[in-house]
DNA sequence: ATTAAATTCCCCACTTTTCCCCACTCATCC
DNA sequence: GGATGAGTGGGGAAAAGTGGGGAATTTAAT
């Protein structure tokens, strides 16, 4: 699982180092190679090769009768590229993504629990702006239902036998 | 559960002591680390391991087709930073998450039965007035329900074995 | 086919941050 | 009043992030 926010920077040969907390996210897993491809809202979306393999697998070929389920997978798959990890733990993303994602040199790191996001930071702060998102408001909703959860954990009642003396 | 108020400092490592009652709070769970993440109206929480998990699990997937949704989820996924816990019973706060909720030395820890928060306590303060909150009028609610739940005790309750699972 | 230019990738090195350990102070509890 | 445990402080080893050299491979051109 992904979490966490990170910033990190471009080197002059345009190698990233992914945090090591992402790296060590998939142990056990095939990450001597990540998957990248464009990501939503302007990002560049980074997959674990097994996670990239099964969204791939999952996709509804259905949805491809609807002219925009086409437009998505031809996209998707053709910006999809399979990156080293060198032993820095760094990969090397292709021009033509970073220029899709105006990334230069800063960039921001989105743990996004099964995928990563890599965000020019200034962008990423005018989508958020953009979006008029309610952090606190999802928030509210979030954790209350996980209140919720909770009081049904504890709705279970006393023996009957607890009962009789009280 | 998580209960109780205290006033800790940060030390000038960024360093923040959380309070072993809450430490304790957690026998038995992974409590090595602790999560932290964006809280609401302005806080950082703070949840066990188990509970963020249960959190992230139980999220409809069907909302991150929404707008909001997926920026909710972006946010509250990045945010989250799994910290150890040292042997002095510290957590390191990323600075940034620091940032966001205004805290530099002093902090006001809240137990919150199922998360921790953390605050600068000026802006628990400012929140409390600002929101006009009415203690008495949600006590009461909160109290009469509590007798009326007392009250539930004496019915006949369902079999155990009935409930166990839900 | 050979050479030159460019790219990829492996290794080494430096700087900053993280994290683990030891130590001190203050309050509480026998 | 000593002992225990909590909160606070700081040093040092280890790891993470960053930068750069140079060999190997590829691409293009002569």
């Amino acid at each position: 699982m992904f979490t966490g926010r990170y910033t990190h920077k471009l080197d002059a040969k345009g190698r990233l180092a992914l945090p090591s907390k992402m790296r060590e996210a998939g142990i056990g897993l095939q990450y001597s190679q990540f998957v990248v491809s464009k990501g939503i809202d302007g990002c560049i979306a980074v997959f674990p090769v097994d996670k990239f393999e099964k969204f791939i697998d999952e996709f509804d070929p259905s949805e491809l009768e609807m002219e925009q389920g086409l437009n998505f997978y031809r996209e998707f798959a053709s910006w999809a590229h399979y990156l080293p990890v060198d032993n820095q733990g760094r990969i090397n993303i292709p021009q033509t993504l970073l220029d899709i994602a105006s990334i230069d040199s800063d960039v921001l790191i989105l743990g996004v629990v099964d995928w990563i996001e890599i965000w020019n930071p200034d962008e990423y702060e005018k989508h958020l702006k953009d979006s008029k998102v309610n952090y606190n408001k999802g928030a509210k909703t979030f954790f209350s239902a996980a209140i919720r959860g909770k009081r049904k954990k504890y709705e279970i009642p006393p023996k009957r036998s607890d009962l009789e003396d009280s």
